[in-house]
DNA sequence: TATTAACCATCGGAGAAACCGATATGTCGT
DNA sequence: ACGACATATCGGTTTCTCCGATGGTTAATA
């Protein structure tokens, strides 16, 4: 016959409170009760935990071994206590989101902070993408929320609410490019040079006005690299250049930099369960967030 | 109210073997019982963890996602049970010993790699030691077994067994040492030069025939660095030169290289328990343990 | 010294839980 | 249709848990 959960929280509650008595107040039992479960336990593993000193108890050297096994078993007790709790009060296991690159990493990081904390037990995702790809994954199932720039096309397949955050974003070319010698350039000299434009996966963006020739990536990050290495001009996150590619040029142009309008989707026919609300939340209060620098 | 052991015991069980009934098996219970003991977990956690095909049982999302947490649980539940059950059979908790630099480290390793799988639940502590502060450690009951070379000289007071390995010592001395020049060297010519001696803390050793100038150190660990700085010739295990100073010099004096027999000690007054018992009697195994090379 | 206040151990009884045996039901393969 | 195998459910017994009361011991206090 083993001995039971009750027996070692008995256990660790006289340790921790330095008598019997006043582990039974704490865990609202009574003295007598914990001093059987307590012998119980001594015979169950054939050890004297505790030193009965007339007024005092303390651990024998094997109560003081087995301490710290009890409160392990206890925790891990209570880590599968607390998962059920989570799972049954309808959290879900794992929350996946797909971020635009043009969200500025530090405006997410204190809500995954405060999401980690929040919900210990909820596994996170994050995905990376672009327009189509983004609502691609949105709508597959693949995430269930996400944060996109620009205009949402799907219709009435998605739930959509605006950010009150918003991303700006200039037209970028290296140092070394022509564009960046010819000051001022006028609009006019952009179908001259390459562009290079965001395309995603599933290829449904409509073409813009631009009719020179491009070259095609499907993320930001790419784009940028490409922008690196002097292959045409691109209009990139303001946050993204400052950050990884700090040498690059941006056009004056007339109308630039662009302010985007940001938006979260997630699929109308399946409300958010409660982290993914909570993580929506988090990005429509922007008090709890830190502004965007720069 | 909070979930069993017992519960959790079914419901790991259940997965593991494919079926209810097939875990009430292997538990030696009644399949009934099982069945509802993992329905009252899956009520004690408002959860659902299997799902009720008609002729084989899968796990919900749930379920698998609870399931390692189940497995921890037991587990550490477990370790108290292995833990308790060693100290209640009167398996120390820790065993300390002191051990001769003497002895070649090769020889001890086999021992303590068994012993660690043999007594996973025991600490284990490793002093070194030569001569009067070796028998003064297991005197003190610091430590609990000792292993020397030499003779014993504390009496009655501590159990001796003769161990059939012996170490190997010659006197060594570093190759710029007029001693290393002079081939042959007799014995006639130490006194003129300075000894290396070991000398206890404890400090009882008694003074042998040399009548030269001495200094003196508590380790051969410390006579062999003096030895290679040197300062002096010395007598060193042969197994310790070879590994850690192997460009020292071995004066071929008659009756040089010395076997020296090796005792394990104890208290007499304090049987030994049954880690350190296993532990005398890996040493006076020798089959068991790889021959100390050279 | 007698008293009070803590503390712990023990005992008997009430309630709850585990366990068993039997039974009903459903599915798969023959 | 039937046997083999699975799960769920239902009483009944045993076991465990918890409580309340009691007694013993020690330390501080009047």
């Amino acid at each position: 016959m083993s001995f039971s959960q009750d027996a070692l929280l008995a256990f660790v509650a006289a340790v921790d409170n330095g008598s019997i008595s006043a582990a039974a107040r704490q865990l609202g039992k009574r003295q007598s009760t914990l001093s059987e479960s307590i012998a119980n336990l001594e015979i169950d593993l054939a050890l004297t935990l505790f030193e009965r000193g007339s007024r005092q108890l303390s651990l024998t050297a094997a109560g003081q071994r087995l301490l710290p096994l009890a409160r392990q078993a206890l925790a891990a007790h209570d880590s599968l206590q607390l998962q059920a709790a989570a799972l049954a009060s309808g959290v879900e296991a794992r929350l996946t989101l797909v971020l635009s690159d043009t969200f500025h990493t530090g405006s997410v990081e204190p809500a995954l902070k405060a999401f980690a904390s929040l919900y210990p037990y909820t596994e996170l995702e994050c995905l990376v993408g672009e327009q189509d790809d983004l609502l691609a994954l949105v709508r597959s199932g693949r995430a269930q929320l996400g944060l996109m720039s620009g205009d949402v096309q799907g219709g009435s397949e998605f739930a959509v609410r605006e950010l009150p955050q918003q991303a700006r974003t200039s037209l970028y070319v290296a140092p070394d490019h022509p564009l960046a010698q010819q000051r001022p350039a006028g609009a006019w000299a952009l179908p001259a040079h390459r562009q290079l434009r965001l395309q995603t996966f599933t290829n449904t963006l409509p073409p813009d006005g631009h009719t020179g020739s491009c070259w095609y990536a499907p993320s930001y990050l790419l784009l940028l690299e490409m922008t690196q290495l002097g292959f045409g001009w691109a209009e990139l996150p303001d946050w993204l250049v400052a950050r990884y590619a700090p040498e690059l040029v941006p056009l004056a142009l007339p109308g630039w930099p662009q302010q985007r309008s940001l938006h979260a989707v997630w699929q109308r026919a399946q409300p958010l369960r409660p982290a993914a609300a909570w993580m929506l939340q988090q990005f429509l209060q922007p008090a709890a967030l830190d502004p965007t620098p720069g």
